[in-house]
DNA sequence: CTGTGTGCAAACTCTTTGCATAAGT
DNA sequence: ACTTATGCAAAGAGTTTGCACACAG
C-alpha cells in the first residue's frame, strides 16, 4: 500500500515531466494524499520538516512552482503578503478570512457570475476569480 | 479655480481626520483630480517626483494607507508582487491583464454574482471581489 | 508652542537566484 | 557518466519602521 502509493506518486510526477526525487515525492505525498488543501511555501516546508523530511525552503518554492506549471497546483492570490497554492485545480472559488488567513473552497458550480463585459480588444478571458472576503463576527 | 480645488482637497482631508499637509495635498490632487485611477506606491511616487513634488516613498506608503483607512481609497489584490490602490471606492470589480499588469474597472451593477454559499459559522461576508483575468491574444 | 507628519536609511518579509554538491536514470 | 535537482546562503523586490527634523494648528 505504501509501495503502491509511492508508485502512483512517481507516475504522477513522471507524467508531469518531473523526475520523482525524494523531495518531490515527499511534498507530493503531503499535498495530494487525502482531500484538497491550501498551503503556503512556509506551511508546507514546516510540515515536511515536522515529518522528518529534510527539504530546504528554496526547494519547496521550486517544487510548488514546478507543480503549478505542470498543472498539479493552482496559485491563489488573496493577500499581497503571501502566496497560496491550492491542490484543487478545477473550477472553483474561495472564501478568505482576513482575520486568520484561512482559505476555504467554494464549489465552481455553486457560484454563477453573470454580466461580465466583453474584454478589451486584443485580450481574452483567462479565468474569473471570485473571492468572498470574510470577517469574524 | 486652483485655489478652489486646493480648498476642496483640504476639506476632503480634514473631513477624513487628516491634516492637509503639502504632501497629502499633492498626492490627493494627483489621485482625485479627474477620473478614477489605479496606482501603486511606486507609480504614484514616480508621478509626484516627475511633477516636482518632493515626497519620499515612505510617505507615499503612509499616505496611501491613511487614505485607505479613511475610506478615500480601496486596496486591490490581484498580484502577490505589488499592491494596487483604487480611487474608486464604490461597488465594482476588475479586469486584470496578467501580461502588462493593467487594471480596468468593471461597473458594480454590471456583474451579478449568484449562489454564494452561507459563510462558515461566526464569519460575515465583508466583500466579494471578482477578478476577470485577461491574457493577450 | 505642541503634537503630528515627513524623510531617510535601515530593517523586515517573502521570494528568487547562483553555484557547488548530491541524486536520478 | 551525464543530466537534473537540491541546499545553502546571499541577493532581490516591495513594504514597513525608528528616529531626528520640519511643519501645521
Amino acid at each position: 500500500m505504501a509501495v503502491r502509493a509511492g508508485a502512483e506518486q512517481a507516475e504522477k510526477l513522471r507524467a508531469a515531466g518531473l523526475r520523482p526525487t525524494r523531495q518531490r515525492m515527499a511534498l507530493g505525498r503531503l499535498l495530494f494524499k487525502g482531500q484538497d488543501r491550501h498551503v503556503t511555501a512556509e506551511s508546507l516546508h514546516a510540515e515536511a520538516s515536522a515529518q522528518g523530511v529534510p527539504v530546504s525552503l528554496a526547494t519547496v518554492y521550486n517544487t510548488l512552482h514546478q507543480f503549478t506549471e505542470a498543472g498539479l497546483l493552482r496559485q491563489v492570490v488573496v493577500d499581497g503578503a503571501r502566496t497560496y497554492f491550492d491542490t484543487n485545480t478545477g473550477d472553483h472559488h474561495h472564501f478568505y478570512c482576513e482575520d486568520d488567513g484561512q482559505l476555504v473552497d467554494i464549489a465552481g458550480d455553486s457560484i454563477v457570475v453573470d454580466g461580465v463585459p466583453v474584454p478589451p480588444r486584443g485580450a481574452a478571458v483567462e479565468r474569473i476569480d471570485v473571492i468572498v472576503r470574510l470577517r469574524r463576527r
